[in-house]
DNA sequence: ATCTTTGTTAACCATTTGGTTAATCCTTTT
DNA sequence: AAAAGGATTAACCAAATGGTTAACAAAGAT
């Protein structure tokens, strides 16, 4: 068979339907058939291209994971000033949020089914840990110059990712105790991706 | 038997067991051998006291998310001003994540994992719903008064829930990227029990 | 053309899992 | 003490589920 990618088409559309399966109903509420089913193939395929369902999943997750992540490392790793990264990271989380609704569900919730996993799979592939060694640098500097007040970075950074990722995380519950239909969800994280960096920004700005 | 409370000994440690068990699996990773085991008896007895691995899962979740829910409602309709109403919301939900860190996961992870079900759950009860009606005229009113900048309830709440709730929920994620010690995560929930409150009455004061 | 390798399938298998049953134990009632 | 009724257990069952196998198809290599 040519297969002039990494990837056989076969392989790709057994990828597409496990991320799809197991990103809504998790690694133990995805079954194999389900899988095979919406890869419209054939159930020991799944087997002959990843063995197993946990090596399936590990891919899925980790690929996951890597989007994930991605944005932030790139951020964090950028010369951007620090109220340009802090912009940057809202927004990059809000964008995914919107984008990909399950990703940060996914992860975070797979991650709680088995925290002690998670950091065996992270440290196997170092690249994936995101550095915050400059990040802090920043946070540092601009408090000992007075551009900022007296916080660690680790507040800061909480406090990022709460404020952009959590509304996604918590949308079912959120939509139903205020009350809010879809499109008004959307609106209402529309409005807010202007609203959160300044929020945060203006949390830390000396006056 | 006797049996003088409404609950006999066994369906107590039954559900014991069984909140144990499905906190930290979730429903589907769940086993009703486990929660057998944990509950020192023999399967048919979860059986012949909650019939179905389905009512037994129920009856627990409905009970987390009581617990969950228990305090917002008690704080939405106090007639305490809007900023202290804002720093109980955020010590109690803290509260709550530090002294039981697998409620909020439970409740949040298993809403994701089938969103309409919660719904119909939580609408057959009403009582469960908390009430942001008294809120939102709070705001809206300290708002008018200029006592705080124009803000809609909604964003604030959620900002106020994020805040609080997010890092207990990512923690495992916090304390691998972050690289903290479980004594280390604990310091820096404590110091934000008293950070947080602050940064967001801060964020909607009037200069 | 045929041999070999790779991809694909249907049927099958062993184990797990939620759930049931029939017998036994224990407590209370008579 | 015996009858009665609920509580508890071991053994069992059917369905679901992850995984395997053996046969077959398709495509290159010889």
């Amino acid at each position: 068979m040519v297969d002039t990618a990494q990837t056989t088409e076969t392989e790709a559309r057994i990828l597409r339907a496990a991320t799809e399966v197991f990103r809504t109903r998790g690694r133990d509420g995805a079954r194999m058939q389900d899988i095979a089913d919406a890869a419209g193939i054939n159930k020991a395929m799944l087997h002959y291209y990843f063995r197993s369902k946990d090596q399936l999943f590990e891919r899925v997750f980790r690929d996951s994971a890597a989007t994930f992540f991605a944005r932030i490392r790139e951020v964090l790793s950028s010369d951007a000033s620090l109220f340009n990264k802090i912009h940057d990271l809202c927004t990059a989380y809000m964008d995914t949020g919107m984008k990909e609704p399950f990703i940060p569900v996914f992860i975070i919730g797979e991650i709680n089914r088995n925290p002690a996993d998670f950091i065996r799979k992270m440290f196997r592939d170092s690249g994936r840990r995101p550095d915050f060694g400059k990040f802090r640098e920043l946070v540092d500097q601009e408090a000992a110059t007075g551009n900022i007040i007296a916080i660690s970075a680790e507040q800061l950074i909480i406090n990022i990712l709460s404020l952009s990722i959590f509304p996604f995380i918590a949308r079912p519950m959120m939509q139903f105790n205020l009350g809010l239909s879809e499109e008004k969800f959307k609106d209402c994280m529309e409005e807010r991706k202007k609203l959160i960096p300044d929020l945060i920004i203006r949390s830390i700005q000396t006056t």
